[in-house]
DNA sequence: GGACACATGTAACGGGTTACATGATTTC
DNA sequence: GAAATCATGTAACCCGTTACATGTGTCC
């Protein structure tokens, strides 16, 4: 099946990435700086790109005609400032109603947790700190966008609600990250070697999962 | 600062999913297929790659001589297992030691949540399903893990306290999900519109991460 | 004896990355 | 006036992907 939305010389079908951007323009015109903005302060959370990227995709767009661009001269440097074309509204309404590729995680040092046994315990307790302090920044993250809001100095107040709900998710995610950092650094220090407990341990602590974690004491 | 752990012809460095191999190697020898399948019951859940990939990265540990190979014939198709060195090992341990580079999560559905205001509800509603749907598949997938080990069934008890520490820690990140799902489609559905509620109900919403959902009646 | 899952790869392409480059603006 | 940061890109490379190809047990 093809079903490009229309386009003549055949471009190369878009990625998800293109969405975010259409997505963000949307909303209103974005120069390629502030699309970047955009995506650091937002969708970064749960679609991470190189800012390269954010400078190279719009052009792509504006060769499937879902963009339009305009030249904007700042000094001596130009910049372009992108603009949604009503292909481009109606593309991204075809791509909300398709169905989506499943999620998707990557995690260095949940690799590293994996493997400890061939590592020191010292190792092993690094990387439970490194994922504990990642999901600390992201949750500060989070709480600054509300505090920002509360003092109504938020962008489109009135689409906020969607934010919230990507937000709070992304919360409470990270919020059982930082609980379990903080019961499994603790258990980790009382194992004398990385690999620690038997298997009906592991068994009992994967059924546990949505308990409170027990004390390590 | 170049700190390659002894190569002569300058290889390519390694990546992470290089380390992934070698520490699925360090358990024992292994085909190339038994590393895919080691990746499907493991570390696909937090370093994902395509299986091609698992084929041909162990090539590039050989020619590091960090592991190597040897052809064991089948019939005619003949497969190769691989066995790690003593260099893999230290390389391996090198890396433990190392810092690891900050977790990234990719959620198509979560994006098409983020700018749903350009298409219907039903098309929130079914990002929503989706996220939940992915959420309940891992967690039976952990809850199998644990069944087979629990039956004495599993590889390496001895060393399942690690995977069972991983495992915890995906299982609290996706039952946090399954429940805010829940959360989110009830409430989404009182809503008219795609854009639903106000920034003070956002900035709520946010604040009470690690609360209890409220009730959406 | 055909179908189907299991097993074992290769080839080619491209989206995304890292690295680089340079202009404007503020700060001290 | 120099240092740092904000702003705006380009170029090249490569890891990982998708797509393909084929062998081998086994089930009915």
């Amino acid at each position: 099946m093809n079903t490009p939305v229309e386009s003549k010389s055949q471009e190369r079908a878009l990625t998800t990435t293109s969405y975010a951007l259409l997505g963000a323009l949307a909303l209103r015109e974005h120069s390629t700086y502030e699309l970047a903005n955009q995506m650091r302060m937002g969708w970064r959370y749960f679609w991470p790109r190189a800012e390269s990227n954010v400078y190279a995709e719009p052009k792509r767009l504006v060769a499937a005609g879902l963009a339009e661009s305009r030249t904007e001269p700042t000094g001596d440097r130009p910049r372009t400032v992108y603009t949604i074309t009503n292909a481009g509204l109606a593309a991204l309404a075809e791509w909300l109603a398709a169905s989506s590729s499943p999620q998707r995680y990557e995690s260095e040092a949940l690799l590293k947790i994996f493997f400890a046994e061939n590592g020191t315990l010292e190792d092993l307790l690094a990387a439970i700190r490194a994922l504990r302090d990642d999901a600390a920044a992201q949750l500060g993250h989070w709480q600054q966008v509300a505090n920002r809001y509360e003092a109504g100095e938020g962008q489109y107040p009135d689409r906020f609600a969607l934010s919230a709900l990507v937000a709070r998710l992304l919360g409470e995610q990270q919020r059982a990250t930082a609980g379990w950092a903080e019961w499994a650094e603790a258990l980790v220090s009382s194992w004398g070697t990385p690999s620690g407990a038997d298997a009906r341990w592991g068994v009992e602590t994967i059924r546990a999962t949505g308990e409170a974690f027990p004390d390590g004491s």
